[in-house]
DNA sequence: GACTACATACCGACCGGTTGGTATGTAAGC
DNA sequence: GCTTACATACCAACCGGTCGGTATGTAGTC
């Protein structure tokens, strides 16, 4: 992850541009959509030329796949560093996680929400690459809850008529439509309400008190 | 409001372009986005002309915010027809209302996803009119199943943390999640399970039998 | 009922700026 | 001296939007 900077040897700081256009499209696609975000404006707020962008991405769709991964990567990083892990049980595992995410919703919207949701509703018809890559983001993501959730049902003898993965998606939905909400009413307060819902239901689900 | 059709006469009905805009409207931006669809493509399947476009629109934005309105009217006389509303019971009606969505979940993606959820995640930051216009849609139909809430929580003398409205909106969080779900994994199915944990919640919220 | 006056609905050529993408150049490292 | 990492210059297609024009009402006047 730190190979970028010159670290080490006396490596000369490769991939800069690579780097800072992938964080511009970031920033950029999360707050304006990929398809109203134009190179030009991309590659000004990277701070580098078109020829740049070029000799890294072979097309904007590239970019957006790389995007994707990238996304994946920080986000990636991100949870698996947050401290809800570190619960023995692992019901308060999940709902640490759930809490982990209310937390977040914090700063402007483009802060906060989902690169990979965000693009996903634009090209799913039109860049199969691009689509791809943001439901791998979303299904891996969401892989990492099933562990706790089936260790969780197994806990209570439970076998009920939904699975983990299934649960571990819902969880991505709710997350996903809270941004939705959060963007058309312009502000976080709606999403956090709805992540409470979501808690709440994990919490009748596992027959947990309700607060 | 409807003199657009020839109604009793045979006559043959002049102001068509601006409602056939609109449906291909509809259909274009389901499919592609507000961003990537352009005024030629639009016009072109709709069967006019630029200037008839103009005519009737000052600007694509103007476009944007009826579209989000005439879908507003389309869906809200679905729902307000659909037979969940036939229910003595108040949590039948809301349980109804989300079983009612579930069976709208076939044909491709375009067909049943939502406009207005899809356009104000593109243009939530730079075009304060149809994000307002989305914001109208949502909320204004998620009020249509406050009255049935309050009424169920009434009927068991529920007073919980939390309020019929926030419940409502929680509801179409589910939905633009699961059909984001649906969007990137390329099918209806994620999306029925989502709405399938979505009932599961309210029937534990309200202390009915869990099928 | 013919004439004028004006409005509405629509057409399609056209405009300047922007788009994603390319071709070529160049300076530095191995 | 060849590859890598960029920069510069440029292009054709396309973008949203404008504009002059036409065809078709429609209402009032005499």
């Amino acid at each position: 992850m730190a190979e970028t900077s010159a670290s080490t040897a006396g490596k000369p700081a490769k991939q800069d541009a690579k780097a800072k256009l992938l964080d511009a499209a970031l920033a950029t696609i999360r707050t304006k959509g990929y398809a109203a975000t134009s190179l030009d404006e991309l590659c000004a707020a990277a701070g580098v030329t078109k020829g740049a962008f070029f000799h890294h991405f072979k097309s904007k769709d590239a970019l957006g796949v790389a995007a994707a991964e990238h996304w994946s990567e920080t986000t990636g990083e991100l949870f698996a560093n947050a401290p809800y892990h570190d619960h023995p049980d692992p019901l308060e595992r999940v709902l640490g996680y759930v809490a982990f995410r209310r937390s977040l919703l914090t700063g402007g919207i483009p802060d906060f929400t989902c690169l990979v949701g965000t693009m996903v509703q634009e090209v799913h018809e039109t860049s199969p690459a691009i689509r791809e890559a943001c439901d791998r983001s979303i299904s891996n993501h969401a892989k990492t809850l099933e562990a706790d959730i089936e260790a969780a049902m197994a806990a209570r003898g439970m076998k009920p008529g939904w699975s983990a993965a299934s649960l571990a998606l819902h969880m991505q939905a709710v997350m996903q439509g809270a941004f939705i909400l959060a963007k058309a009413k312009g502000g976080a307060e709606v999403a956090a309400e709805s992540v409470d819902h979501l808690a709440r239901y994990i919490e009748l689900l596992f027959g947990a008190k309700t607060r």
